[in-house]
DNA sequence: ACGCCTTATTTCAAGATGTGATTTAACTCA
DNA sequence: TGAGTTAAATCACATCTTGAAATAAGGCGT
C-alpha cells in the first residue's frame, strides 16, 4: 500500500527530473495516473519541497498551467572519482551542478586504501565547507572506483591494476563518515553520467566504451546499469579480438585491450617505428601520434581503428544497443580522428541489422565525468524512494 | 489499484508455479504478503481454478497446512519451433507437460514462408484434435523461429539464413487462427526452456550459448532475457575472436562461427586432411570426426575447443553470468568430449573474478526444446498477469 | 466592465485493497 | 476429553486511486 504511494511520487518525480517542466496535467498524461491522484502526489512533493512551482504558462482562453519542476536546492550530494592517480571530490545540487570541488594528486592509489579514504574524507570536509552547504542537506555520497566492486556479505573493491585485492572500502569510509555511501566502479558511474546528462539522453540500451591505458565498458540495458552475476559485466578490454595476439597484462593473449588500450598503442606503435621502450606520459605520446605524419604512425592507428572497430562490432552484436558511446581520454583522442574509420570497420564486423540500430559517437561529457556519475548515485536511489530519503540514504544514528 | 491486486497475485502465482507446493502461511513469508493478503488472493486464485489445494501436511500438534499448487489442467499452451527444415507442433499443460505434437519435415523453408504457415496451422489442428483439448482453454501459441523478430508496427520475422526478409508472419498466421500468438527467436525460446525446466533453474544472470551449423546465444539478464535495441541481442556467432581470420557467411572475416560452428569445424578438419568438399550429413560427419583418431581430428578438435573456450572466456567477461549453458546439436556432441578442455581456455582468457562465478555447463533439455520454449512465452504471460487472460492472452472477437 | 467560455486544478465521495488483530478451524498429545 | 498449537479466515480500519463535480483563473466578445 505505502508501496503505490512511493511508486506514484517517484514516476512524477522522475518525469519532471529527467524531461523538465510539466504542468499537473500534463503529468497526468506522461504518467498514466489520474489528475487526481498527479494532483495529490504532487501537493505532497510541494510541500516536502522537493518540487517547487515555476511559473505559469499562458492558455489561449483558460486557467492557466502551473510549471513545475525540480527543486535543485532541495538536496546536495557528493560525488568522488577515486582514480588510480588522484582522488576528486565534488558538491552537486539535486540536479547535479556542481556546486564545489576539491582534487588530490597522488602517485598511486596502489596499496594505499588508507591514504585514499583520508583524502576522499579530507575532500569532502573541504567541499562541503566550500560550498557552504548544511551537512543535514547531503543526500548521500557516490564513489566511483577504478575496480570491481563485489556486493556481498561486505562491499569488496577489487582492483588489480593497482594492488586492490577485496578492500573493504565501505566500511574504511564508513569509519570517518556517517554519511549514506554508494560505491560503484569507475567505468559505470562515468556512463550513468553519460546516459543522464550526455551521449546516451533518452536511450534505454547502451554501451559506453572507455579507452584509457585500459579498456572497459559499462552496458546499460533497459535503461538500468548492467551489472551481472557478482558486479563483474563489461569486461571488454580482455574480451578475445585476436586468438594468440599480443600478450596482456592480465595474463592472456590477444585481448582487444593490448591493441587499442593507450598502452597497447603506444606499444604498437614503438615496436613498429623501431623505438627503445621507456616510460612516457602516455597522453603526450599519444597526441604526439595522432599528430605524427609518419607511414608507421599511420600504420598503427589505421590497426587501432581496425581493432577497436571489430571490439564495438562485438559489442553491437551481443548487445544491439541503440548507442555505442566511446569515451575514455585515449578513446576521445583517438576517436576524434578515427571514428569515421572505426564506424567502417564495425559495419563490416557487425551484422547488418544490428549495426543500423546502433549510433556510433563520443562521450559528450569529457573524461571527468566519474565524480558526476557516482553522484547519480544517491540522486537516484532518492528519485525510485519518491523523494523521500529511503533507508538507504538514513545516516546511521539519527 | 487493479495493478497491485494483479502483481501481488502474480507474485503469488509464480511462486507456486516455479517452486512447488507451499502452504498459505508459507506464501506469506516467501512472496512478503502480509498472511491475511495471502489468503485473500489465494481465496480468488482457487476460485478461478488456477490453483488447488493439494493435500495436508501434518504438523506436530496444530491445524495442519493446505498444500497449493498450481492446476496444471487449468489451460493449455501451444509452442511451435519452425526450423529451418521443420515445423514442430506441441500442445503443453500449463505446467508443460506435453499432451500431443505433430511434426513436418520439408527440405528448406527457404522462401516459403506461405507453406511453414500452413503447416503450423494444420499441426496446430491435429495437435488440438489429438490431445483433445477443448479450444477454448488454449492460452496461446509460442512461436520460435530460426531469426531474429523485429517488433515494429508489425511484428516482422528476419531469417537471412533461409531467405526471410521482414516476412509479416504474425499477420500472416492471423488470417488462420484467432488464438493469441507470441513469436520469438528459436535461441530465445530454447535458452527459456533451459531457464524455467533445464540447466538454467534458479539463475539470474546466464547465456545459453548454441552452436549447431550457425552459432548463436540467448541472454539472460536479472531473470528476463535481455533482447536489445530491437530483438537482435546475442549474436554470439558473428563475433571476431581472429581478426583477419576465416571468413565467415555473414561477409566477414574471423567470427566464432567459422571456426566452431558445425560447418567451420568440419571445413576446417577437410582442409586439414586435404579432403574434397562436398555435401555431406553435418551430423554425422561431426560424430565420425569425434570419434576419428587421427592427428587432423585431433587438432582440429583441439582447435574447436581453443575457439568455443575463447569465445566462452568473452561471454562471461561481457555478461559476467551465474551460469554459461552450451547447447545445440553441435554444441552438445562437441561439448560431451571438450568441456573440460573448453572450461581449461575459458579459464585462461576470461577473467579470474568472472570466470569463478560462472558454472560452465550442458543444456539438459536436449535440442527439441525449441517448441516447449515457446510455449513458455503464453504462460509467463499468463503468470505475469495473475492467473487471468490478460489483453496479450485475449482472442480478437469475444 | 461584465458575463460567457475554456482550461487547469482541487475537492469530494465512492470503491478497492492491504494489514494487524482477533477469531475460528483443525489437529496432536497427554 | 480438554489443553495446547498452528493454520487460515474474518473484521475493522487506514490508505490510496479515481471519476465526477466543483472551483479557480484566465481570455474574449459585447
Amino acid at each position: 500500500m505505502r508501496d503505490l504511494r512511493t511508486s506514484n511520487r517517484a514516476r512524477v518525480l522522475r518525469r519532471l527530473y529527467f524531461d523538465g517542466q510539466f504542468s499537473r496535467h500534463e503529468l497526468a498524461g506522461a504518467t498514466g495516473l489520474s489528475q487526481a491522484s498527479v494532483s495529490n502526489v504532487v501537493g505532497e512533493l510541494v510541500e516536502d519541497q522537493v518540487v517547487v512551482e515555476a511559473g505559469l504558462v499562458g492558455s489561449d482562453g483558460g486557467r492557466p498551467r502551473v510549471l513545475l519542476r525540480v527543486n535543485p536546492d532541495h538536496a546536495c550530494v557528493v560525488g568522488v572519482d577515486v582514480g588510480e592517480t588522484h582522488v576528486l571530490v565534488e558538491v552537486f545540487d539535486l540536479t547535479l551542478r556542481r556546486l564545489a570541488m576539491s582534487t588530490f594528486q597522488m602517485d598511486t592509489i596502489a596499496n594505499r586504501g588508507e591514504a585514499v579514504v583520508e583524502r576522499v574524507l579530507a575532500g569532502l570536509d573541504q567541499c562541503v565547507q566550500d560550498s557552504g552547504v548544511d551537512p543535514s542537506r547531503l543526500l548521500g555520497v557516490g564513489v566511483g572506483v577504478p575496480g570491481l566492486v563485489e556486493r556481498g556479505s561486505e562491499l569488496l573493491v577489487h582492483a588489480q591494476t593497482v594492488g586492490w585485492n577485496g578492500v573493504p572500502l565501505e566500511r574504511m569510509l564508513r569509519a570517518g563518515t556517517d554519511l549514506p555511501l554508494f560505491i560503484d566502479n569507475g567505468a559505470n558511474t562515468l556512463g550513468q553520467a553519460e546516459m543522464w546528462f550526455g551521449a546516451g539522453r533518452g536511450a534505454r540500451n547502451a554501451v559506453i566504451a572507455l579507452i584509457g591505458s585500459g579498456v572497459g565498458a559499462s552496458v546499460i540495458a533497459d535503461g538500468v546499469p548492467y551489472r551481472g552475476a557478482s558486479g563483474g559485466a563489461g569486461e571488454w578490454g580482455h574480451t578475445t579480438l585476436s586468438l594468440d595476439g599480443r600478450p596482456c597484462r592480465c595474463g592472456a593473449n590477444g585481448c582487444l585491450e593490448a591493441y587499442i588500450g593507450a598502452k597497447g598503442v603506444l606499444g604498437r606503435h614503438r615496436e613498429a617505428a623501431g623505438l627503445p621502450p621507456g616510460i612516457v606520459d602516455e597522453e603526450v605520446a599519444l597526441r604526439e601520434l595522432l599528430a605524427e605524419d609518419s607511414r608507421a604512425a599511420r600504420e598503427v592507428l589505421d590497426e587501432t581503428a581496425r581493432y577497436a572497430g571489430a571490439g564495438i562490432g562485438n559489442l553491437i552484436n551481443l548487445f544491439n544497443p541503440e548507442r555505442v558511446i566511446v569515451g575514455g581520454w585515449a578513446g576521445l583522442l583517438l576517436g576524434e580522428q578515427l571514428l569515421p574509420a572505426i564506424r567502417e570497420v564495425a559495419a563490416k564486423h557487425a551484422l547488418h541489422h544490428p549495426y543500423q540500430q546502433a549510433k556510433i559517437k563520443l562521450c559528450e561529457l569529457g573524461t571527468e565525468s566519474v565524480a558526476m556519475g557516482a553522484a547519480t548515485l544517491p540522486v537516484a536511489e532518492f528519485l525510485g524512494a519518491g523523494g523521500v530519503r529511503s533507508a538507504a540514504l538514513m545516516r546511521p544514528t539519527g
